[in-house]
DNA sequence: TTTGACAAGATGTATAGACAAGATGTATCA
DNA sequence: TGATACATCTTGTCTATACATCTTGTCAAA
C-alpha cells in the first residue's frame, strides 16, 4: 500500500472483518487514531470516509464512528467486480465455459448507445456454472480500438485480470441497467430454462480512467438464481 | 446551503446540467476554481470529490476534471429515494393509491433479518400507477418504536417527507436485495399480471443516522416496467 | 428533584502550505 | 531530424491549525 490513508483504511477494515472492532462498538476517536497511526487527523478522516462510503461504519457527529453489520457478501453486482474476483471472494467454486470468441460489431442499440459509426470489437460469450448448473450467460464486446486481440486462454481465466495486470489498463467506472426480458431460443437453451421463464438482463458500458469507453457487457441471469445485494446511502435530490 | 463545499458542489453540478460546462470538456483547474470561489483548494477538492462520487465528473491526474455524460434520469433504485421525489424529478405524473394501513408485526424472515423478538409496526400497502397502469406495489413496515402512528393522508402523500421534515428523523442508509419471484394471488391481481409472469422484488431495510433500524420495505415491480439504472465505480477487492 | 450552565470530548468545516507525481509543451543538444 | 532534459501545469497526498457544532456528563443553583 503506497498511501497512508489507504493503508489505514485496509487495516481498520481488516479489524472490523475480524471482529477486533465488533459490530455496534465505537472505533477509537479520530484524535486517538491519529496518535495510534502516527499521522494527522485529516489523513485519518480520509480513511474513515472511505469506510463510510463502503458501509463499514456510520459516523455520528459529537459521538464517534459505529461499526456496522455489513453482510454484503452475497452477490454485489453493484460496483464493478470481475467474475473471477467474485468467485474467489465468495468461495463459490464455479466454472467458466467459453462458448465463442469472434470479431463482431457492437449492437449499440441494445445498449442504448447513440452513435453513427460502427464499433469493431471482440465478441466473447461465456457460460458461468456452479455445480454443473448454468447460472449466467455473459456476452462481452471489447473494443478493438483499445484491445486488439483476446485469446481463448484469457477469456477462460479473467478478462479484468488481463486488462489491468497485463495490459496496464485502469478500469474506472460503468453505467448499468437491469431489466427483465423474455429469453431468446439460444438463451433458453444455454441456461436450461423452463417454459415461460423470464431472464434478468444486466447491460453495462465500462469506461477507463481517461473516460474512453472500451467494453459493452450483457449478463443474462437465470431468474431463480439472481440475487442483487446493495448498500445505499441517502442522498437528497435538490 | 450552509457549507461552502456543498454550495460549490451544487453550483458546479448546476452548470454541468445546464451545459455551461459541456460534456467532455475540462472544468477549470482546482487552483482556478479556488480563486473563482474565493476559497482554499481543499474545499474545492471536497466539492469535486462529491461530483466524482455522483458520476458528474472524472478526475485525471496531471490533466484535470472531465465532465461526464450522466443520463441516470431513468429510475435510480440505487440510492435511497422516495417515490414522491422520483415522481417529481422525472415528471412521471404518477398516482399513489393507499390500499391498507394497519398494525402488523414485521415478517422478519422475509427480510432475512435475524431476531427473536416480535417487531410491532405500522403496515402500509400502496399501489403506484402511471396513466392508470399499475407499476409497483409497495409494502412498508414502519417500526412503532420509532414512529408510533401514521395517518392515511401521510401515506397518500409521502412517508419520507413526513419522517424527515415533520418528525425530524434523518434517514441515512439502507441495505437492499433484488430478486425475481413468483407473484402471490394478491400481487397478481393488483399488478394485473398475465399468467406465468414473474415479478421483481426489492426488499430493503432502512436505518437512521444513529444506526437504529426503523423501516422494512417490499417493492413488487411488474417485470415489463422494471428498469434499474446504476452508476458504479471500480473498487478492487483486496 | 429538577433545571440550567458549563466543560470536555467528539466530529464537521475551512485554511495555508508543502511536496510528490503525472502530463505536456518547449528548448536544447546530438 | 530526433531524442532528451527541463519547466510548468495539473491532480494526489499529507501536515498543522483553528474554530464551529453536537453530545454527554458534571456541578451548581433554583
Amino acid at each position: 500500500m503506497r498511501n497512508k490513508y489507504s493503508a489505514i483504511y485496509h487495516d481498520i477494515a481488516d479489524k472490523i472483518v475480524h471482529r477486533i472492532y465488533p459490530v455496534g462498538s465505537y472505533l477509537p476517536s479520530e484524535t486517538q487514531l491519529s496518535q495510534l497511526y502516527g499521522t494527522s487527523r485529516e489523513t485519518i478522516r480520509k480513511a474513515l470516509s472511505e469506510l463510510l462510503i463502503n458501509g463499514f461504519i456510520q459516523k455520528i457527529r459529537g459521538k464517534g464512528s459505529i461499526v456496522l453489520n455489513l453482510q454484503r457478501f452475497n452477490f454485489p453486482v453493484s460496483g464493478i467486480t470481475s467474475y473471477k474476483e467474485l468467485n474467489r471472494s465468495l468461495n463459490m467454486h464455479s466454472k467458466t465455459e467459453v462458448l465463442c470468441i469472434e470479431d463482431r460489431h457492437v449492437p449499440v442499440e441494445k445498449f442504448d448507445y447513440q452513435t453513427t459509426e460502427a464499433l469493431p470489437a471482440t465478441y466473447v460469450a461465456r457460460l458461468r456454472k456452479i455445480d454443473q448448473d448454468p447460472i449466467v450467460l455473459d456476452r462481452d464486446y471489447i473494443l478493438k480500438s483499445v484491445v486488439p486481440h483476446i485469446s481463448h486462454a484469457v477469456a477462460a481465466d479473467s478478462l479484468y485480470d488481463y486488462f489491468e495486470n497485463k495490459l496496464g489498463l485502469t478500469i474506472s467506472y460503468a453505467t448499468k441497467t437491469i431489466t427483465v426480458e423474455h429469453p431468446s431460443v439460444e438463451e433458453k437453451k444455454w441456461l436450461a430454462l423452463n417454459e415461460y421463464e423470464d431472464v434478468v438482463v444486466i447491460r453495462s458500458r465500462t469506461y477507463l480512467e481517461d473516460t474512453t469507453l472500451f467494453q459493452f457487457t450483457e449478463s443474462i441471469h437465470r431468474p431463480d438464481k439472481f440475487n442483487f445485494v446493495d448498500f445505499a446511502r441517502r442522498q437528497k435530490i435538490s
